[in-house]
DNA sequence: CCGATCTAGTTCAACTTTCAAGGACTGGTC
DNA sequence: GACCAGTCCTTGAAAGTTGAACTAGATCGG
């Protein structure tokens, strides 16, 4: 075991800032669609991304990637959303496996209410506080952190096994 | 009902690496810590606030504060840890109905373990992806977001009532 | 000192997330 | 065509979170 790489003063300050400001935005955000629209930011997202998807729906094992969650969580969430009617399962012809998720015309309606005071809530918590070189610094440096956790494929780093 | 302030292509881009990453970041170290210390990232942060405090020790809304989150969670949370027997509880003597949340030192010994692959983790993420001057700015962003989330004395907005 | 009000912390019920297990199906391979 | 490994998604139980209700103790005005 090699003496452990501690973090240097500035860099503990900005860890620090990272959690604060992240779990009282994630907190802040959740409260106001709870709120504002019965459900959790992760499902408020779930919804906009099918909102997006040709024919208003996706196959669940996609939405779960891009959703950035587990297939489990997203069965769940999905079966929440449907007992709303804001979502309905289809099943998918060329493999009997898949199941899309679709939304609702009342899913849409939903969201069409809602998301001028979410979008919103997100402006005045963070693009309001930002310049304009802040907003795009922000971006370049999550960017950077997103690509290097992302799951990619588990034999991408073995090349030698290929 | 204004037209609402949507958000533009660049805030767009940002906000969904943002999502992107917070959220990857913190299952990322969830996990880790699940597996390496038997705890979520919450309940670690927790340890790590009582060992620096002095005595070890917090008062329970003291220690919710600063971690951001509700006291209810943070009975449950200690509950648990207590269970473990990395925290206990102590009487406040000056307020009866007051406690102190202590890190014993079985407590101690877990982080000291932990601690360094945890460092590495966070470190790996996010700070070996950043240069210098990244770092500076995303704690420059973080404490700018966090200053205006922050939960102030209900009445700071206003003043005309003082 | 008395009652009204406030604060510290816990508890309860409803909900969400996780983990491990499993059912259903697909795509090779022999 | 029968196996086998891999993929798609769900399920159930345990763990964690939330918001509201609640207990006990502190505080303040009269």
């Amino acid at each position: 075991m090699n003496e452990p790489r501690w973090l240097s003063d500035e860099e503990q300050r900005t860890w620090r800032s990272y959690l604060h400001a992240t779990t009282l935005l994630e907190d802040h955000l959740d409260r106001q669609l709870q709120r504002d629209a019965g459900m959790p930011h992760i499902y408020y997202g779930l919804l906009v991304q099918l909102a997006q998807a040709p024919r208003r729906r996706m196959r669940m094992t996609e939405l779960a990637k891009d959703a950035k969650i587990t297939r489990s969580r997203l069965s769940h969430a999905i079966a929440r959303l449907e007992k709303n009617g804001w979502v309905a399962r289809e099943e998918c012809a060329s493999d009997k496996r898949g199941q899309f998720a679709t939304l609702t015309d009342e899913g849409y309606e939903v969201l069409r209410r809602t998301a001028p005071g979410h979008v919103e809530a997100v402006r005045q918590a963070l693009f309001d506080r930002l310049t304009p070189e802040q907003v795009e610094q922000l971006g370049a440096i999550m960017r950077a952190v997103a690509e290097g956790l992302q799951p990619t494929d588990p034999n991408a780093d073995l090349p030698w096994l290929r």
